[in-house]
DNA sequence: AAGGAATAGTTGTCATGACAACTAATTTAC
DNA sequence: GTAAATTAGTTGTCATGACAACTATTCCTT
């Protein structure tokens, strides 16, 4: 293991994390389209799925749920969603996209596909089916230390 | 490709990164070192280099100038590193580690390195070269974006 | 030598992410 | 039924990261 001892798992991923951001910032930059990547993140679960609870989407997309919270206030501003009230619970929320959110994430769609092919070129299969385990293993090693 | 469209490079990073920077924010809380894992990046590159400038930190770290700027007025707060005045260029500046910010980082390695054989764990040699090779890669597919 | 371009570092602003704390509502245990 | 525990979402605070803009200094071109 010395030879990996070297190697610092988090600069390898921060470097990876933060171009992969600054491109997408690029991405909304270029079609002139209001939205950061992590707002992006949200609309885009909505749009598969709308009327989400803001747990749902902070388990979807990994982030904690007063910065999701903050998320939705800005996404709201912008007029991309909309929070109504969930039957049954009134601790919840249901957030919807509305005709604007929509829209823009049918305008974003195209680029941000074509990131996605940018962004495994070189790479096979077999290398994306590694990735994969290597991040899903870091997470459950992470998960487990204290 | 249809694979592997169906997973976006960025959530699996920002997973990976996200609990990454938790396990390390845990990790010096646990042995009480009042750091914070970005602080931690800079007072080790410092630990192997003394001396540097802010650019040469910045470009280790993969972080641009403002939070390089802004990270060092903290840990300079915090007594672990000075700024200095670099002969033969009035626009440079030296940070130096201090005694704190050395016995601090001395402090910390154990701990640091305990992390690093964990977030390996279950993973071989063939799955760290192909994770180093993807986020090579990946560096480079959207350093030529535009 | 003079002027323009590039560089080092800083400041401002906004967005995001962490932790802590809080309120209100719901669920669970007795 | 009641009280304790848990949950959903919000607010505060601090740190970090992006972009833009700035000042002072150095380098390059003419």
């Amino acid at each position: 293991m010395t030879q990996k001892n070297e190697k610092k798992v988090g600069i390898l991923l921060e470097r990876s994390t933060r171009i992969t951001k600054l491109t997408f910032i690029k991405a909304f930059k270029k079609i002139d389209a209001d939205i950061t990547p992590e707002q992006w993140v949200i609309l885009d679960s909505l749009y598969k799925e709308n009327g989400q609870t803001q747990t749902d989407l902070c388990q979807k997309a990994y982030k904690n749920k007063p910065t999701i919270s903050r998320i939705i206030d800005i996404t709201c501003e912008k007029k991309y969603t909309k929070r109504k009230n969930f039957d049954g619970d009134r601790r919840k929320l249901k957030i919807f996209l509305t005709a604007k959110g929509t829209k823009l994430v049918e305008k974003c769609a195209p680029e941000i596909e074509a990131l996605r092919d940018l962004s495994w070129k070189g790479l096979s299969n077999q290398d994306y089916n590694t990735f994969c385990k290597v991040t899903d293993q870091l997470f459950k090693n992470f998960s487990s230390y204290e």
